[in-house]
DNA sequence: CTAAATCAGTTTCGATAGTC
DNA sequence: GACTATCGAAACTGATTTAG
């Protein structure tokens, strides 16, 4: 059948677009980003997978659409374009199809998710959603649940946080790479079909399918948002917030296990590798990109992790791979496989690989038990030919014992292998022992011949300085001897001195005595005109204080009689004040035209 | 199928000691 | 006092598992 031959369009015509198929579109205009701090605040939080609405139909032009072959070309695709602006996508959904087997031809023969692109069938087998790293928190719930109880506690009057918060790295970004997987059938149709004639292809191409005249190969569609749909810094600005690189992660792990133990060698060593290995003919990163460039106290916590790892992670490990290796399965042991595979290491200080064959064995022992009693009481029951359960039972029976017995069978060899492990692990312990020994004998030896030759040149350099030594001591008797010599000299010249001085303090003795006789004499003279002056004196005091007694009589008489004549002054003075004053009021009344003064005179005319 | 729980791994904070 | 190295542990992240 070919396109030309139907030509009418059909009114229920099922129309496939990519946007129908393809059922998740995140992706809406960038919008201002949350204090990203205040998210566990914001009670009216988005839920963490409530995604956003989907955009119009023009989102479409802000994607980049790439087909790319294989799964690892997906991932380079997303790395480059991380790169590009400083980035990072993380898994938000994956369907279990995207990673699963290719279907069947019959499953995609009967599928509805068949259209035709380009001219090209496809079928959707599965899709991969990536969302960027500010994107929604996937841990909002428990991250919610934890404010409550630290408010509990903050209500209770303490704090629950022990440290300062740091800042999550979440800013609800809205930006989604989606990846699909699709199977694209080998055949092309004409491109710019209408509707009715896609509907026709796709018919077509599904019996086409199903009588397998078809093929189909596996390719990935990856869908790249713009740039302009992140809400938060990138290229340049991003770059301090970037995690450190998976792969140099991993190579750090693997250096600290080679011996590397300095930061410094670690990030030489970081940059080796950024050059040779990831970049190998490519532009380095930016330094500041910390992606690629980690800070020293990054370098050195993942050093501490791997050193912790190696420490406790290496006996356990062990452990777990034995088991898995040892692990046959029971077809396997019906097929008569034999276990060739020897464990590794076989840790007596920590069996745990024995400990959980032995549980195991206990287990598949006591299930066999069950299912024997079983057939036994089936058999009673019935007596009769076995029915198809019994036989069934049966066969179980049998094949736990097969089970069991294998189990019983890696038991013992593992018990086996312990103990010649544990004896092989005790004499290379003593070898190793033993050869340390030695060395370490055969460094003393050195060290002892080396100590020794020392010692002899030094006892050499000794003797040579002793001699040295004794040729001084010689010359410093002489010069003792002449020192002695000038002493008993300088003595003799000292006696002579010594009974010159004598002398002269005889004579300076006699003379001081001859002074202080004189300087008595005088003395008593002092004391004798002392006390004459102090006669002349008392005579003189005397003669002063007789004439100031005479004096003074005379002028106390003097003031008393002053004092007498001023009082009687005084007296006499108050005495014709008032007389003056009494007839001054006298006259006054006489002559002034007063009635009462009048009446006076005509009382007077009257009498 | 989705959301929550869990786990392993990563990043960051803060205290301490040593050096210049 | 500024800077760095070291260490322990808290806080954060991403992937997987589990419950409903």
């Amino acid at each position: 059948m070919t396109m030309s031959e139907n030509q009418t369009e059909q009114p229920n015509t099922i129309v496939y677009h990519l946007t129908d198929l393809f059922d998740i579109h995140q992706d809406i205009a960038p919008v201002e980003s949350d204090d990203k701090d205040c998210i566990l605040a914001n009670t009216t939080v988005m839920h963490k997978l409530d995604v956003p609405p989907a955009m119009s139909a023009n989102a479409q032009i802000h994607r980049t659409k790439t087909c790319v072959a294989t799964y690892e070309d997906v991932k380079a695709l997303i790395e480059q374009h991380e790169l590009e602006h400083t980035l990072k996508f993380v898994t938000f959904k994956v369907t279990k199809a995207f990673t699963s087997p290719a279907p069947s031809v019959e499953s995609i023969a009967s599928s509805k998710h068949l259209f035709l692109e380009d001219g090209i069938p496809y079928m959707i087998i599965g899709k991969k959603v990536y969302q960027c790293q500010h994107g929604v928190d996937k841990n909002m719930s428990s991250k919610i649940k934890y404010k409550e109880r630290v408010d509990a506690y903050q209500a209770a009057g303490q704090n629950l946080y022990k440290r300062r918060r740091s800042s999550s790295k979440k800013m609800r970004c809205r930006a989604y790479i989606t990846v699909r997987r699709l199977l694209k059938v080998n055949t092309v149709f004409a491109p710019n079909l209408s509707l009715y004639h896609k509907r026709i292809a796709i018919q077509n191409v599904k019996k086409k399918l199903s009588a397998n005249e078809y093929t189909f190969t596996d390719v990935y569609e990856v869908s790249l948002p713009d740039v302009s749909f992140h809400n938060h810094d990138i290229d340049e600005e991003a770059d301090g917030k970037q995690a450190l690189d998976p792969r140099i992660i991993r190579k750090i792990h693997k250096l600290v296990g080679k011996g590397v133990d300095t930061v410094k060698a670690m990030r030489v060593h970081i940059e080796e590798y950024n050059e040779d290995v990831l970049f190998a003919g490519r532009a380095l990163p930016r330094p500041s990109n910390r992606r690629f460039n980690p800070l020293n106290h990054t370098i050195d916590s993942h050093m501490r992790n791997a050193k912790q790892k190696l420490k406790k992670g290496t006996c356990a490990n062990a452990a777990k791979v034995d088991v898995a290796t040892v692990d046959v399965t029971v077809e396997d042991v019906a097929a008569g496989v034999v276990v060739t595979t020897i464990p590794s290491i076989m840790a007596p200080s920590k069996p745990d690989n024995l400990i959980d064959l032995q549980i195991r064995l206990e287990s598949l022992k006591g299930t066999v038990n069950i299912l024997s009693e079983k057939v036994k009481h089936a058999n009673d029951g019935v007596n009769v030919k076995l029915p198809s359960r019994i036989q069934k039972l049966q066969k179980d029976v049998d094949l736990q014992q097969r089970r069991s017995e294998s189990i019983q069978d890696k038991l013992e060899y593992v018990q086996e292998n312990i103990v010649s492990k544990a004896e092989f692990k005790r004499l290379e312990q003593s070898v190793k022992g033993m050869k340390a020994m030695t060395s370490s004998v055969t460094k003393l030896r050195t060290d002892s011949i080396t100590h020794m030759n020392r010692t002899n040149r030094d006892l050499s350099r000794v003797q040579s300085a002793a001699k040295l030594q004794g040729k001084v001591v010689n010359s410093l008797f002489m010069e003792q001897k002449q020192v002695k010599g000038s002493v008993s000299n300088m003595r003799e010249e000292v006696n002579v001195l010594d009974g010159a001085a004598k002398k002269a303090l005889d004579i300076i003795k006699q003379e001081m005595d001859s002074l202080y006789d004189q300087d008595h004499r005088t003395q008593k003279q002092l004391d004798e005109l002392e006390e004459r002056v102090e006669k002349i004196v008392e005579v003189l005091n005397r003669g002063e204080n007789d004439r100031e007694s005479k004096h003074g009589l005379k002028l106390e008489m003097v003031e008393k009689e002053v004092t007498k004549l001023f009082k009687f002054m005084c007296l006499v003075i108050l005495a014709m004040s008032i007389v003056m004053f009494w007839c001054l009021w006298w006259q006054y009344r006489v002559h002034s035209r007063d009635p009462r003064t009048v009446l006076s005179q005509r009382q007077r005319a009257g009498l």
